[in-house]
DNA sequence: CTGAAGCATGCAAGCGCTATCATTCTGATC
DNA sequence: GATCAGAATGATAGCGCTTGCATGCTTCAG
């Protein structure tokens, strides 16, 4: 930078707020400030200048699993959101482990970013105290919670499951049955699943038969839990798949065993994800507003970094069923 | 750091020294260290040290899409080879943009990172310009390459084509088809097409029929592209699908259509996608070595930065063809 | 013509560590 | 008991920026 403000003919502190806050060095400056970058290829240090200022143009995102597509969307929406903000994403996962998520936040905390965003509303205790006393915008997403670290953008996962047990009782079910996959991990998925069974009690209806699996949420599985769970209640005629994956594989395995659906078997996911428009017969799911929430989350963090825009708050922005016609 | 040094009657140095190489210092001081920390909940500051010592425990690594479940296994791979090694992953995606890649690339420097994975070999001609002026190991993957930046560990997009074709051909196949998504983006799925056209050309096929979608590899895209294909061409009895996605799709359409698989209509894929199994009929597919890369990846990053591997190398880890019921 | 106000720029003190070199403290050897 | 490696620790000068304050230069009302 000396190097830059040398063949500029200005001092350093000049260049510094050229890059920084361009409109309040004057044009010419500016424009010859910006010369002598090109001719040297002069690369900032941010490290120096994250240090200099105390924080660094950077956001850490942590997300429980770069693998499931169900965050993509967020993921994209958020970059987009953020993009020519000078802003920088720093993405982490935590496998749904609350101890990788503590190492997470610590060691990108020693980053000193502008903001964090997490995913969920459960964290360790020591992770929520780590985030109060770093005095940056704190976002959680993917739930809901009345008493956020910060601000939190999301939806109910209980409401989820009830509205997915309406749709069976509308649809004429009278057995119900359910898939989970990772609940032991996934306390989402152990959300959804309360908000079906209670919902399906409170109308009276016996209790649904329960699989659970214990891996990560696959096609596969969703065809082993499918067989398993007909074979322990051959009358069940509607199933609830904890996710779009499990709800594909039980597609499949439906077919397999010559199963009509949705007369014989009617089946709903929770995702829609890509390929249930497409699948034979096209999945009914829930639709979780993935993208939107990478929007809202944008819009919150920026404001928050401008300024603009209080702490705090609790954002619902509901799902959605999509009937199709496994149901 | 002034403080713990106070707390533990050290100096600064020596906490420094605790925490970068513990065993340089005596163990009484390096508790009395540990626990001076732990009272006064102290927060090492990477910034600062990252100045200090030119160099920053991170790695950034670039995909083109966090969305696409392909480098999943990869990422995953990687982060498990690098775990307690201290060094911390940066992931940024490119959307499959050249352009994106430089600007990535160029802010990543700016954190002085210890070394950059890229995803494929072509990149801007100034993005390796940059990279090699670094002076740090550069990976590139999933792809080979006679002049690698640094390094590159991957497997030949062409040769998925070839082999796929011979599979064809093998199974009785008369009249190819091709069906490719994203290809003014995503030169490997040009790669992987070229191979089975070639291959197919030299075995004296007729040329392919192809369509090309214009966007993303989707499950809605692979049934399109496979009505289209049978409207122009209804001869075709063997599609190569540029992505497992499609193959899906193209399944899913060919159950619509009527059509037999594999008997009427052989159906491949790329990728060995979660579902590939899962499908009915299950999907034959090539299998890139998605985890393999990241392991030798980490392995390979590891040895580098210890200095205990030299520099450059072009890694074959090829490619294997699953096949199931779809040919 | 003067002085206040506003704008553009420079000066210089850090930001919180690391690394080099110097110093002190072992303990083994004769 | 003196000597001296070798290990452990301390003092201190940066790393390359940012930023508060100081300075000089314009502009313009009075």
């Amino acid at each position: 930078m000396a190097d830059v403000a040398r063949l500029a003919g200005v001092s350093t502190s000049t260049v510094s707020r050229a890059l920084r806050m361009p409109d309040i060095v004057s044009p010419d400056v500016r424009s010859r400030i910006h010369e002598a970058i090109e001719r040297l290829s002069y690369r900032r240090n941010l490290v120096a200048g994250a240090l200099a200022s105390a924080r660094s143009m950077t956001i850490g995102v942590i997300i429980p699993s770069i693998i499931n597509s169900f965050f993509a969307a967020t993921i994209e929406a958020l970059e987009q959101g953020m993009a020519g903000s000078g802003y920088q994403l720093l993405l982490g996962n935590t496998g749904y482990s609350a101890e990788a998520e503590r190492q997470l936040v610590s060691s990108f905390l020693a980053w000193s970013p502008a903001a964090m965003v997490l995913t969920g509303r459960r964290h360790e205790n020591e992770t929520v105290r780590t985030l109060l006393t770093s005095h940056i915008p704190v976002l959680e997403m993917w739930e809901l919670s009345d008493h956020p670290i910060d601000m939190i953008v999301g939806f109910s996962h209980r409401s989820v499951g009830e509205l997915v047990f309406r749709h069976f009782a509308e649809r004429g079910a009278q057995r119900l049955g359910f898939i989970g996959a990772y609940m032991d991990k996934d306390y989402r998925t152990v959300d959804r699943r309360a908000g079906f069974v209670e919902a399906a009690s409170q109308a009276g209806f016996a209790a649904p038969v329960e699989i659970r699996l214990p891996e990560r949420a696959s096609a596969v599985g969703g065809a082993l839990g499918l067989r398993e769970l007909m074979a322990s209640d051959p009358k069940v005629d509607a199933v609830f798949c904890s996710n779009d994956m499990i709800a594909l594989g039980a597609l499949f395995e439906a077919r397999r065993l010559g199963l009509a659906v949705p007369d014989q078997l009617k089946i709903c996911g929770f995702g829609d994800l890509e390929f249930a428009a497409a699948c034979q017969p096209p999945l009914s799911t829930v639709r979780p507003p993935g993208r939107e929430i990478g929007v809202q989350t944008a819009k919150l963090l920026r404001g928050r970094l401008e300024g603009t825009i209080e702490a705090g708050g609790s954002f619902d922005l509901g799902v959605e069923l999509v009937q199709r016609a496994s149901t």
